[in-house]
DNA sequence: TATTGTTATACTCTATAACTATA
DNA sequence: TATAGTTATAGAGTATAACAATA
């Protein structure tokens, strides 16, 4: 991934050191960690929204509508992310006992498996991006990371 | 440290104020940011991915292999970004007058327009997501960003 | 022969609309 | 009737492999 400001595809000025616009740095930024991500996720044969599922379910159950609205998606396409998923033996459907007409969707210990080795090679490959940063350095990126991701929730 | 794993989806605990470990924070930063960028292509019926090639397109008049490279995409998968992109005018091939098997992508006045309002719009948008920062946290995030980005190129 | 780009093919991901089976 | 989920269909985006034209 080429050096390239992300909303303006511009070309920051030359040798190390740019001081990027916020915008630009946050979309660049954006950029960078989510091509770790695909990549990662790549590595044990995962697309980006596969391991997102497998995320969710990481410590929930939920039913088909509650994975869509979970993941912004329509329930047609859950239903086909499910079966690719449970394809692979990585989750399960489970009719719901109060509902007939409902699923609950699980991990297998197969996708419980491999959700956990694709969040540790992620993390590695994020803390070997991270490792310049100074200790307060890092503490700040994460505190101003979460204060905006709290207030967009 | 694999707490809170955004990088596959938890999310932490309701009410403002976590404080999330630098990983996940940065994984769900990217999710934001990626998702805005998303929506904000969505408006004008682009996709992230074409809006990438808008971007790259800017201030360059690449080869095929050229926006490949780039975009770390095979040249196949180029052929038919393009194909679309030309088809909704945005974009033109000219053939190289050096290399007759080769074309020179260009952007048109259409696809030009277009692409600054996407950007125009995105920037509006990335700063109503951090209008609630001091400008030294602004100025510390853009430069954190840019040394993580400066970092991977 | 090597390179540039396209085409053929196959698969994932996504949405919309129509459907089935419950409720 | 309304809701949960699936299926049918269509299209974007991606890769690999085979191909054409040019170098």
């Amino acid at each position: 991934m080429a050096t390239r400001t992300a909303s303006t595809g511009r070309r920051p000025s030359p040798s190390g050191g740019d001081e990027l616009g916020l915008v630009d740095a946050l979309a660049q930024l954006s950029f960078l960690v989510h091509g770790i991500l695909a990549d990662t996720a790549g590595e044990f044969e995962l697309s980006v929204i596969q391991t997102r599922v497998l995320g969710v379910l990481r410590d929930r159950t939920p039913t088909m509508n509650e994975l869509a609205r979970h993941l912004g998606l329509d329930k047609a396409s859950i239903s086909g992310l499910i079966d690719r998923a449970e394809r692979r033996g990585l989750v399960q459907r489970t009719v719901s006992p109060t509902d007939r007409r409902s699923y609950q969707v699980s991990m297998t210990d197969t996708g419980r498996a491999l959700a956990s080795r694709v969040a540790e090679r992620f993390a590695a490959r994020i803390e070997l991006l991270v490792a310049d940063l100074a200790a307060a350095d890092r503490r700040r990126l994460a505190q101003l990371a979460s204060q905006l991701i709290d207030r967009a929730t």
